[in-house]
This record gives C-alpha cells, sequence and structure tokens, in this order.
DNA sequence: CAGCATCCCCAGAGATACTG
DNA sequence: CAGTATCTCTGGGGATGCTG
C-alpha cells in the first residue's frame, strides 16, 4: 500500500516504517522527468548530453538532479573515464530494467489511448 | 517515442503533432498525484472524501486539482448525487483501469526492490 | 460535503558563470 | 564535456473562507 504512509497501532511499527519508505521512493520516481530518463535509457548506454538531447526540453539542472537521485536509488549506474573532456556514461541496473517494463507500459498506453484522450478533453473543454 | 515533442522533417508533421500530444499526457499523468489517486481507487467507487482520508497527505486543492484532470483526459468518471449533502464519487473508466495496471506495476516494484534500494541508499549517502 | 476563489509564500526550476 | 554553485523569480501548492 503506497498510498497511505502510516498505520495507527504501534505493533505495527515496522510495516509503517516499510510504508514510509515505500512512499518515499515512489514519489522521488513517480515525476515526469525521472520516468523519461529511465525510458530514455532504455537498453543503452548514454552520456549525459546525449540524454539531454534525448529527452526534449530537459534543462541542465533537472537532468544531473534526477540523475543524482536515480543513482542513490540504484537505478540507474555512472560511469566516469577520466579522459579530457570527461566522459560520464548512465546506464539502468537490473532493478532500473526491470521498473523501465512499467515505464514501457505507461508509454505504450499513452499511445493507445491517444485517441480516447484527445476526444474525451474535446467534450470536457466545452 | 514520449521522450520527443517534436521531430525534424515537415513530412513528419502529423507524428509530431501526436508525440506532443503523447508528451503533453505523459506529463499530466506521470505526477505522484495522479498515479497515487489512481491507485487508490483501483476497482472502487470513492467518494471526495474518502479518496482524501485514503492517500496520505493529500491536500484538498491538489486533490479536485488532479481529479479534474484525470477527468478531462478521461481516466476517471465522476458522478454527482444531487442530495443534501452532496455525495461525488470517482471511478476509472475503462483507459483508467488499463493504467492502472502500469501503476499496480510501479507500487509492485517499489515493494520488491525496498531493500535493494534501502541499500543503495547508504552506500550511497557515504 | 464538495467546489471554487483568494491570498500568500517558499521551494523549485531556469539562467549564468566558474572549475576539473 | 560534465558538474557544482549562486542568484533570481515564478508559479505550485498550502491555508482560509464563502457558496450551493
Amino acid at each position: 500500500m503506497v498510498t497511505k504512509q502510516f498505520r495507527g497501532s504501534p505493533k505495527e511499527a515496522d510495516l509503517t516504517r516499510a510504508d514510509s519508505l515505500a512512499r518515499e521512493i515512489f514519489s522521488d520516481i513517480a515525476n515526469k522527468w525521472a520516468l523519461l530518463i529511465i525510458e530514455a535509457l532504455g537498453e543503452r548506454t548514454l552520456r549525459f548530453g546525449e540524454l539531454r538531447n534525448e529527452i526534449e526540453g530537459i534543462s541542465h539542472k533537472m537532468l544531473t538532479q534526477n540523475l543524482r537521485m536515480l543513482e542513490r536509488n540504484g537505478l540507474v549506474e555512472r560511469s566516469v573515464h577520466p579522459t579530457v573532456p570527461p566522459r560520464v556514461e548512465y546506464t539502468l541496473t537490473e532493478p532500473g530494467q526491470a521498473l523501465r517494463e512499467t515505464v514501457n507500459g505507461m508509454c505504450g498506453w499513452t499511445g493507445q489511448y491517444l485517441g480516447h484522450i484527445e476526444a474525451s478533453r474535446r467534450r470536457f473543454d466545452a
């Protein structure tokens, strides 16, 4: 149950901790930039700049910020090649790949229901 | 491809439009409150207040805002019972249910990798 | 009870610039 | 090329109060 952070009973103290942690992680990851990064990486290894080009409209800052967060949570691996100029590459880890499956689902869903949604919007906006 | 909003070639004008729309929809939906609402609704029908209780920490404003957005995109159906006091119920539509499948995936993923993630965080924070 | 409007404020996002 | 830091400012989001 990710929707709840806390439960009432003190007996469930560790469940509560797990819930609260789960919710925290969910909140980290359930944001568009993080998910777009995961989607963009896919099975490839990409450099910082390549990612930046790949993801329309993301700023330098948002990209680093989200990459750090994903790295911290163990979803992406960051490898630095000490060349000059520097070359930094990002890859999805196994947990990252696993999450990517469901992100693919979301992307597929978006495509599949484009029509529905567009129509629904027109109805609603009237 | 949700990561790109626009493509270069003018020949792909309608693909471009579809991409840009897809990205817009993706950005709408890929935020924690929207996803938590979808998860909370599940197969049930819930009233506004029930949803508010169900989702730890969501504000009145965020809840209405996201519900409107989801309604506009045709993911939830809003039914008003003209009683007094008013009773407003929300249910997932078929597209909403379909998306919920993948959201369930994300929640499952979170639970499954809690350990990995917690460990990774400890490593990173050192 | 649910919705909308208003006010207000601070975190978050962009822009810019410097370093390894 | 990638990362970090600083500054600025906007708009997201909370709080409150009124209406149907």
